[in-house]
RNA sequence: GCCGAAAUAGCUCAAUUGGUAGAGCAACUGACUUGUAAUCAGUAGGUUACGGGUUCGAUUCCUGUUUUCGGCACCA
């Protein structure tokens, strides 16, 4: 996907676009007051209040017009300087501009931007005349709270973008198209991959195909965890109060916590695994010889998200955290760390999915342990990073309050950006849970407690490979491989069902389509269901005892002998391809 | 939670200014016996998300609720 901001000619095209627009409600909606028009990573937005005046899609229409029609007009933009009173002065029935203007420090020169009988605060730079600004789209218009506070009382934003050639236009709205093609909900609904309900919201089901996807990705997390040493541990959904007072979460978390009462007691379905992870490593003693102590869990949480923030398989309000706790010396941090972001990086690369690190550091205020602790071990990530020849995005500020971490952001074949998984260090709860280990000297140490997840959540990451792949899945992946289509039911059943058996003996996901339907017609479901191979089966294959398939997509028949179609379909399984 | 939009058959969608719901696909039945993206005919399928109101009459107007979608705020 692009990226408008990190383009300077598109950024200040966008920039400018922006005060295209608010001139163009100005003209439309005299009593309008701006906010502020910023550039984004897609296009531009302008934050608006409109009083009682509600602006709605269809408006945007018009809109665009007027914005057209000022373009035309072409007229020249020119820079103003002011002092900060001669700026308190000309803004002085602008409440927000008097607001942005406050902010700015004493001395600073102030600067204006005007077009045509439309003046606005701007820092620039900005095109030298509106005509340059010709290939714009205004996308959508929807409420924002000021200054993003949700205290604060909403304006209206509109968003937009605008490119330098038509052309670059036309892509970016024919990318959104195919981002709407391959939406998951849409998707999930149709290959049967997962519903929901009105009964449950932000409680997906998984369907059949949905199921068979999800096991064999859980299946490859431990296939592949098992090699890397993990052990694996299933804790309860449900806990009693006095476990979350003594993790913090009844203080902090609360508000997102389902609870219940069981024999007069209160219990809360976990939000997250930790502390039950943290009991399983109380239940025994450890030597510093066990460490590092690496111990997976596919861990089932409930939180309770706001309602607005629900969105398919990428905000739920159940979820299995593809969770593992580690446990190890301060020492061995680095080391561990780059074996980990070595591991995620084998996971990503099955899937074509490739992703960036971001560093988040020590925030402001609000954070626990010690300065040293904390520069030690932002260090050790760095470190790990460099040792693993990762680059990483430094994240100022972005740590939780117990501990540094590394995010992986995944791009898709879209070049969507996701943050699935995650390396944190904890410096909090060993201490609330006071976990120790045998050291060499036979005296209690306090381990570092180190939580990752690689897929994040497995419903977020399998809504993910669902765009990424629109839906046509790989091989060893997709829930059915197969289909099996006898030409005529009379002449090909006994030999179609013979290879059925063959194929299903043989472990694959294997369907046979024995309607009374013309070929064409199966041939066009098989393909409508993404399958990956559709095998015809007629008189030629019959006499020849082949299969002919096709594979999902192509146009192309292929003529195999039944050995080599299993052999080579079973290596493709095996290479994850 | 907030702002806005939406909810009609299993699915995708229609239904003039309010006049009592219709199509394609899917399903079922029958015929056709099929060589690479839709064979033909018939049948059945709906308290128009749910509740309340206005009206002689509501899918349509008003209102409450639920859910979904696009954002905001949150966040795996």
């Amino acid at each position: 996907m692009i990226n408008i901001k990190e383009d300077e000619r598109l950024n200040v095209l966008n920039h400018s676009c922006a005060h295209l627009l608010a001139n163009a409600v100005k003209r439309l909606y005299p009593n309008a007051l701006f906010w502020v028009g910023p550039v984004i990573e897609e296009g531009f937005y302008y934050d608006i209040d409109l009083g009682d005046v509600v602006i709605k899609e269809e408006d945007l229409e018009s809109i665009e017009r007027e914005m057209k029609k000022i373009s035309k007009d072409g007229k020249r933009i020119y820079r103003e300087e002011l002092s900060r009173d001669e700026a308190i002065d000309k803004f002085k029935n602008d409440p927000y501009k008097l607001d942005l203007i406050g902010n700015m420090e004493e001395g600073t020169i102030i600067s204006c931007y005007t077009q045509g009988e439309f003046t606005d605060l701007c820092r620039g730079p900005h095109v030298d005349t509106v005509k340059e600004l010709k290939y714009f789209k205004l996308l959508k218009v929807s409420g924002a709270y000021w200054k993003g506070d949700s205290n604060n009382k909403m304006l209206q934003r509109i968003y937009g973008i605008c490119f330098d050639t038509e052309d670059k236009l036309n892509n970016y709205l024919e990318l959104l198209e195919e981002a709407k093609r391959r939406d998951h909900k849409k998707l999930g609904k149709e290959l049967d991959i997962f519903m929901m309900s009105e009964y449950g919201p932000g409680f997906p089901f998984f369907l059949p195909n949905g199921m068979t996807i999800r096991n064999i990705l859980e299946n490859y997390w431990y296939d592949e965890h098992t090699k890397e040493g993990y052990s694996f541990i299933k804790t309860p959904i449900m806990l009693n109060r006095d476990l979350w007072e003594v993790s913090g979460h009844w203080i902090n978390y609360r508000e997102n916590m389902y609870t219940s009462e069981i024999d007069e007691r209160e219990f809360a379905i976990k939000p997250m695994n930790c502390p039950g992870g943290i009991l399983v490593y109380k239940n025994s003693l450890h030597s510093y010889k066990d460490l590092p102590l690496r111990i997976g869990e596919l861990g089932l949480v409930h939180r309770h998200e706001a309602s607005g923030a629900l969105n398919g398989l990428f905000r739920v309000r159940t979820f299995t955290q593809d969770d593992a706790h580690l446990y190890m010396t301060e020492d061995q941090i680095e080391d561990e760390v780059v074996r980990l972001i070595h591991f995620v990086d084998r996971m990503y690369k099955v899937f074509g999915l490739t992703y960036h690190i971001e560093l988040s550091t020590r925030p402001e205020e609000k954070y626990i342990g010690t300065i040293e602790s904390w520069d030690k071990s932002e260090k050790a990530l760095a470190n790990a990073c460099k040792k693993a020849g990762k680059e990483y995005k430094l994240n100022p500020g972005d740590g939780a309050f117990y501990g540094p971490k590394l995010d992986f952001h995944i791009r898709d074949s879209l070049g969507r950006v996701w943050q699935c998984g995650t390396i944190q260090l904890d410096a909090n709860l060993p201490e609330r849970f006071d976990i120790t280990y045998i050291d060499k000297d036979g005296s209690k140490k306090r381990p570092v407690m180190l939580h990752r997840t690689i897929f994040g959540s497995i419903e977020r990451f399998m809504g993910i490979l669902i765009e990424h792949y629109a839906g046509a899945f790989p091989l060893w992946l997709t829930p059915i491989q197969i289909n099996v289509i006898p030409v005529n039911n009379e002449y090909h059943l006994e030999y179609s069902n013979n290879l059925f058996s063959m194929l299903k003996d043989n472990g694959l996901r294997v369907e046979m389509d024995s309607r009374e339907e013309k070929l064409g017609y199966k041939m066009r479901e098989s393909q409508t269901k993404k399958i990956p191979y559709s095998l015809i089966i007629g008189d030629n294959e019959l006499n020849s005892s082949t299969i002919s398939y096709r594979k999902y997509n192509s146009n192309e028949t292929v003529n195999i002998k039944i050995d080599d179609f299993i052999l080579m379909i079973k290596e493709e399984i095996l290479n994850k391809k």
